[in-house]
DNA sequence: GGAACTCGCCAC
DNA sequence: AAACGTGGCGAGTTCC
């Protein structure tokens, strides 16, 4: 049995791929075009209300003072001038050109409550003029025909413009709204979108053999970022209560530690960040907690009405510095105890490459050239993972052409598959999807290692991208 | 007047 | 020893 991938069977994917991907990119996605007019009204409504409140305030006349007619409040480079030059302010943080920084972030550092309104006025530009204008410009008929590249990316990901629908807002509640409101699938029709649960964690395994990385990944009941937020937190006290309630997941309280570890520390630590960054990370934007020395009753409340700065103090970190000391350690465990194949993994794989100026992937694409050590551990995984949501595309293209679907695929979101789909087909789409993804794929491609899963998110008929909701099987 | 750049911000 | 990976895109700015 041949494991080992080659050149050829790269191409061979990416052939099969681009052909697929041009049949969706010539199917489209409906556009509700007058919609996206009324609500560019509205926006330019609040963006104007935004910048009106804005020319009440004092900065605003500290700024119109200096530029005069040249006045562009849309032009950062003016703002930074007057908050770091003419005011004086200390910048945070600076810009990689060494100038004083003016994204959202060093904004609120700043204490200057009128730069709300800027705030404002660039959220909502951002819907308006990135996501509703390109939607309406690059429409035709009512339809969008994204395209969806196979030879911009470092990685061999894919990447998607004209317009992009690969980063539609997601997060903010309310930006996501507006922006996929505007999206349908055909008349009649459902959008499904299926995608993989984890896959670049479970495509890592497969590529680092980390038996502890595997075990997390195969048991159901175990919960890495749980296990994590309990030896970052320190919560070994409340074992009894975690276990009793069913999970770190299942406290609210506790909750809120585990996405800090989730986010702050383990994905970042995947990424290639250190100890000192994930310490400012979770200390400070996720547990509220200030630079410097700690009190009791700082930082957000975790159970029994106990502040996580008291549960820290109590457990002998009382400052910033304490706690990125005590992420140091963590980090070194994580490394060499907790995943240390995967680390001894990183060190080899990044000598191999000193060595030979190239390596392969799973899927047999070569990366080579001058690469950080970073590039170098995580294009493996990065690539390899979206080659699995390719795979499955293609072999989904093949069985929807075959059997003769009113349903389509439309699209691909790097792990994520988008399809529109004909109601009287709806279940066997999602079977059919998640058959290929979870058993076809694995059995094809023997280094998987770890079980794969999907999750399906269905709109009603006629309904919006916004009005997804997780497939139960009985809609 | 367009190319190339910086900065900021959206996604995975 | 060094320190978060991959993209697209809009607005402003600078260079030629």
């Amino acid at each position: 049995m041949k494991i080992e991938a080659t050149i050829a069977d790269a191409y061979q994917l990416f052939h099969e791929g681009a052909l697929a991907l041009a049949r969706a990119e010539r199917q489209g996605i409906r556009l509700d075009v007058d919609y996206c007019e009324r609500q560019k009204k509205l926006l330019t409504n609040r963006i104007d209300r935004a910048y009106n409140k804005f020319k009440e305030t004092k900065l605003y006349a500290i700024w119109n003072k200096v530029y005069k007619d040249k006045t562009n409040l849309d032009s950062n480079h003016q703002l930074g001038y007057i908050l770091y030059n003419i005011m004086k302010i200390e910048p945070p943080k600076l810009t990689v050109s060494g100038k004083g920084a003016t994204d959202e972030d060093t904004l609120m550092q700043l204490d200057l409550p009128e730069l709300k309104w800027i705030k404002e006025v660039r959220r909502y530009k951002k819907i308006r003029d990135t996501y509703l204008d390109s939607f309406l410009r690059e429409q035709t008929d009512g339809y969008l025909h994204p395209f969806f590249n196979l030879h911009t990316v470092r990685t061999y990901r894919s990447s998607c413009q004209s317009p992009n629908i690969q980063n539609i807002p997601r997060r903010d509640t309310e930006a996501m709204t507006i922006c996929r409101k505007a999206l349908f699938a055909r008349p009649g029709h459902h959008i499904v979108e299926i995608d993989y649960h984890a896959l670049e964690v479970s495509i890592s395994a497969c590529v680092n053999k980390d038996p502890n990385l595997i075990r997390y990944l195969t048991n159901p009941e175990s919960d890495m970022h749980g296990d994590m937020a309990i030896q970052i937190f320190m919560l070994h006290d409340y074992l009894d209560m975690i276990e009793n309630a069913g999970g770190v997941n299942k406290i609210d309280e506790f909750k809120v530690l585990r996405d800090a570890t989730k986010n702050g520390f383990v994905f970042p630590q995947f990424y290639g960040d250190y100890y000192a960054n994930n310490a400012v990370s979770i200390a400070c934007d996720w547990c509220k907690l200030p630079k410097g020395k700690w009190r009791k009753n700082q930082g957000i409340t975790i159970v029994n009405n106990k502040t996580i700065g008291e549960h820290l103090i109590e457990h002998g970190i009382k400052s910033l510095d304490d706690f990125i000391e005590h992420m140091k350690g963590i980090e070194y465990d994580f490394w060499h105890n907790r995943f240390g194949v995967y680390g001894q993994w990183r060190e080899d794989w990044y000598r191999e490459y000193q060595k030979k100026g190239y390596f392969d992937l799973l899927t047999g694409f070569r990366c080579s050239g001058i690469m950080r050590r970073n590039e170098v551990i995580n294009y493996p995984v990065q690539g390899t993972a979206f080659h699995c949501l390719l795979k499955t595309f293609v072999e989904v293209d093949k069985i929807m052409q075959r059997e003769n679907w009113d349903s389509r695929l439309i699209g691909q979101i790097h792990d994520s598959i988008l399809l529109d789909v004909h109601p009287n087909e709806l279940e066997h789409v999602i079977k059919t999807v998640r058959r290929v993804a979870t058993v076809k794929i694995p059995r094809i491609w023997k280094w998987i290692i770890v079980p794969l899963s999907v999750e399906a998110d269905v709109t009603p008929v006629d309904g919006s991208w916004a009005d997804k909701k997780e497939y139960d099987g009985g809609i």
